[in-house]
DNA sequence: AGGTAACGCCGCACGTCGTACGATAACGGC
DNA sequence: GCCGTTATCGTACGACGTGCGGCGTTACCT
């Protein structure tokens, strides 16, 4: 139910893990397992029912081998997320399209990250600072920096503008993701958690005290109804980010 | 270290806890705490080792109580959690400076949310999805919303412009948020970790085959050794999420 | 004043978790 | 064939949330 999740692995055994630096065993029983398929086991949970079913347990499990045995493979959970995580950064493309210009790139960057959370959700809930310094977290952010490289931003600018993207689309899929995975985690549907709320709220919130919330949140109530909302309020806010980007380089291009 | 967390408790139990609708006890022994209690001194212990040290059984000790008779006033962990959020909800101010414009008012909520995941920083592991429908938290939407009403912008439009700001602040602080625990969180300094990491990546990266990402990421270590920068950077984003709200509003009431 | 029903308090126990430790067994190199 | 190395894994510990049931306190009713 609670609590932090990390990339707080220690970092020397996480690069050994993530650029393949061990020495290769040469005595000794043969392995059964690799750091890889650890890892896809790993994450395939991980997707399929939460961070919070991800146990070294569970995984184990999964790959019929006793819980002890995993870690011969991993230090301990945490550098296992380190994996996970560096693993999935490889799935985003790397390429964009033709004659693209920087505001398609970065609209391409924004939608990449969207769909790669939706895949994983449970990147959301993995604390990512100190970034987990594998081949594929490189590759992506050089990836991501060239979206914006050669509009006569400084290397720190071009930070911010990839940063600013990165946390708007983290924080809407956040919101989008919890939405979708509400019913799942409580097991009660949208509707029904209403039917709950909505009388006991009636009868102690006042409208007229908090005239606009009770205005707007009834409008947003209705129009989250419909399916892919989420999606379009998420369209939304890039449109703004982007504009605001615009004016920025614009500036400072002048 | 891994986990899902909630503002999952059930929504009839925590509205009867937020809004006081608990019908008062007649017989039995005098009640030694009390909801509220429970909740300070959960949100005390949460500000100062994490949401994961968060446990029932901390709490009560805390109390000086058995584990056990928490679940007098409070069903589960899950409610307890509710109760504790809209409890630091109360804590933003509710107030704009006197004549300020929608920019400006914009820019306070921004940084009073930003001040506020300072304050307590296990809010961002809290999942939000499905309000806690709190007194706090509904006074707290129609501040917010406030900021931009009168500017001729659609209900739905004012719920999009308050969850862009949300989202941009919360992805924002929890990078900042982050960088400021991680010594704490892992008992390795910045300074630590890259002593560490450094020259192991050396060994293995190719500044030539990502030379954006080296250029960028050596100007945005360097800069960011500075104490405050996270700031900065945060201010820099919202800087350019306010233009693009502004070329949204110009447009719309043109 | 005495009885009783309601209620606060809490010890115990179960099943979960990450992982330390040490025994055992499989293997490569000599 | 032997030995040192290494993979596998059973057991155990201390944390977690919380269901259950007993105990002792209190307020109301008679």
């Amino acid at each position: 139910m609670t609590a932090d999740s990390s990339s707080a692995g220690d970092p020397r055994r996480s690069l050994e893990l993530l650029w393949g630096l061990v020495p290769a065993r040469r005595r000794g029983p043969r392995p059964r397992l690799s750091v890889e398929e650890i890892a896809v086991a790993a994450i395939e949970l991980a997707d399929a029912e939460g961070l919070s079913a991800l146990s070294m347990r569970r995984v184990a499990d999964r790959l019929k081998v006793a819980t002890m045995s995993l870690y011969t493979y991993v230090p301990s959970k945490a550098e296992l997320i380190d994996v996970m995580l560096d693993r999935v950064y490889g799935e985003t493309p790397k390429t964009y399209a033709e004659g693209a210009g920087w505001r398609a790139r970065l609209e391409q960057v924004a939608r990449d990250n969207w769909d790669l959370y939706h895949r994983h959700p449970w990147m959301l809930q993995v604390v990512m600072h100190r970034p987990v310094l594998g081949p594929n977290m490189i590759a992506k952010f050089d990836f991501e920096l060239r979206a914006v490289e050669g509009e006569g931003l400084a290397d720190l600018e071009m930070d911010q503008v990839i940063s600013l993207i990165s946390n708007y689309v983290h924080g809407a899929v956040r919101s989008a993701v919890e939405a979708m995975q509400a019913e799942s985690r409580t097991g009660l549907s949208d509707a029904q958690w209403w039917e709950i709320s909505g009388p006991l709220l009636e009868k102690v919130f006042d409208p007229a005290q908090f005239p606009i919330a009770a205005r707007v949140g009834a409008a947003a109530g209705e129009a989250y109804e419909a399916v892919g909302d989420p999606e379009r309020a998420f369209a939304f806010g890039l449109e703004r980010v982007l504009d605001g980007i615009e004016a920025f380089i614009e500036k400072r291009s002048a």
